[in-house]
DNA sequence: TCCTGATCTCTTGTCGACAAGAAAAATACA
DNA sequence: TGTATTTTTCTTGTCGACAAGAGATCAGGA
């Protein structure tokens, strides 16, 4: 909430501004920080940051490309809203993408790529344990991040991820309202999940991805929306 | 070719500029008019189309932002190179997408969807006749992406097109090579996927998305590469 | 000839200033 | 008091200029 970060005030590095600035106000409005809705003001952040407003800019085209701001045209800009009316669909395609994403694992993971999805896990129980609910929601997606990452197929990483990020909000609107408390069966869940893809074992790897996958949408959905359930064989 | 284009220099309306070069650009890009690995120079854009840096600046950025060009901090930008070694994987996303939004739309269009599929469609039978491989490409995508919309899944939709336009520079590589001939079973086909939707035939459509998906697969991914072919059921 | 370092050039990155557009506020008028 | 119209204000959109980085070029020495 300060007005400028000393720490960030000192000699920058040509290019690094748009980075910075850029990260953090994702970080910001993924965590909730800035409310859907809430303006962003070009000449505030540019003062905050001690910068102009070119880089400034062009952050926000980045951030408004990936639909986390929206432009009304000459007049102002703000934080785009979570769309509660997509729910069904977006939960569709979270399902469906953790199906694929656990089962490709399954099939492509390589030496490396295990101990980098324990080392995820580790750090989301260890969330779970805190009952860190922020610390939750983002390693839980490192975690499945790391999976997808395993699955050797950037074009489902990147989709994946995205619908990982756009989740980040309601997620946080969820937890916020509920106190925090989280089942630590997700956190087993996650162990068998890393046993299906150690064992190359394609079918349970994609069972336990949309068994993993409606879990959640049950938690969240039940309350907001009736939910469809895509089932499709892959 | 022309330096600049007359009727585009008159008075412009404020902010327009940066949706005309992007759109510009885009489609240059995609219809190999820009070659993948050639340079971008922004006093060169700037002067072709006559403005300032600053918004050829933003189309640029959105246009790096869909990974379209690719920037050399502080040196030169350039059309993205064509990913050939990501090719299994993509054809895997675009089989696997083919049949998600073909059985979405069997589940969920309502009574305009169908009009503007067959206009689509008439369009992609037009184009195959004439053997103009360009409208082909585009046509083709144009008649999926409105069966993705009557499937009524933005996400899936989203993702779909961002397939669909990354395919657009490789099957125009292709067809370059082949001289622009193309099977007419891709209009059978296409018929046979909208009487299936017509129908809500959900299991039909599934099976006519994958197959129709995996000929496409197969016409140009057999000679570059061994297809794996992901097997899962939705 | 080949390596090393300084200089040059070319493109991008950043800045401050100004203009335009749209909403809000103030004014005029019945 | 209520409404139409003008003015103000606030934010974004665009511009031209300058600085920084990184390769390319060139000069000098072995």
């Amino acid at each position: 909430m300060a007005d400028s970060d000393p720490s960030q005030m000192g000699e920058r590095r040509r290019g690094s501004g748009v980075k910075m600035v850029y990260d953090l106000l994702r970080d910001e409005i993924m965590n909730l920080e800035l409310a859907p809705g809430s303006a962003v003001d070009e000449v505030q952040l540019a003062s905050r940051f001690g910068m102009s407003r070119t880089p400034i800019r062009e952050a926000l085209v980045r951030l408004a490309a990936e639909g986390l701001i929206e432009t009304l045209p000459n007049r102002s800009t703000m934080v785009s809203n979570i769309d509660f009316l997509n729910l069904p669909a977006y939960f569709d395609a979270l399902v469906l993408m953790y199906r694929v994403t656990t089962r490709l694992a399954a099939q492509h993971h390589r030496g490396v790529d295990l101990g980098i999805i324990r080392a995820q896990q580790a750090e989301f129980s260890k969330a779970v344990q805190a009952q860190d609910a922020l610390a939750m929601i983002a390693t839980n997606a490192a975690f499945h991040s790391a999976i997808a990452a395993a699955g050797r197929n950037s074009y489902y990483s990147a989709f994946f991820e995205r619908l990982l990020n756009d989740g980040r909000r309601m997620l946080r609107l969820y937890y916020q309202s509920y106190d925090d408390r989280l089942p630590p069966r997700f956190v087993e869940e996650h162990e068998e999940i890393i046993a299906a893809i150690e064992a190359r074992d394609v079918a349970a790897a994609d069972r336990l991805g949309k068994v993993h996958g409606e879990q959640i949408v049950e938690q969240i959905g039940r309350l907001l929306t009736r939910h469809e359930g895509i089932d499709i064989e892959l």
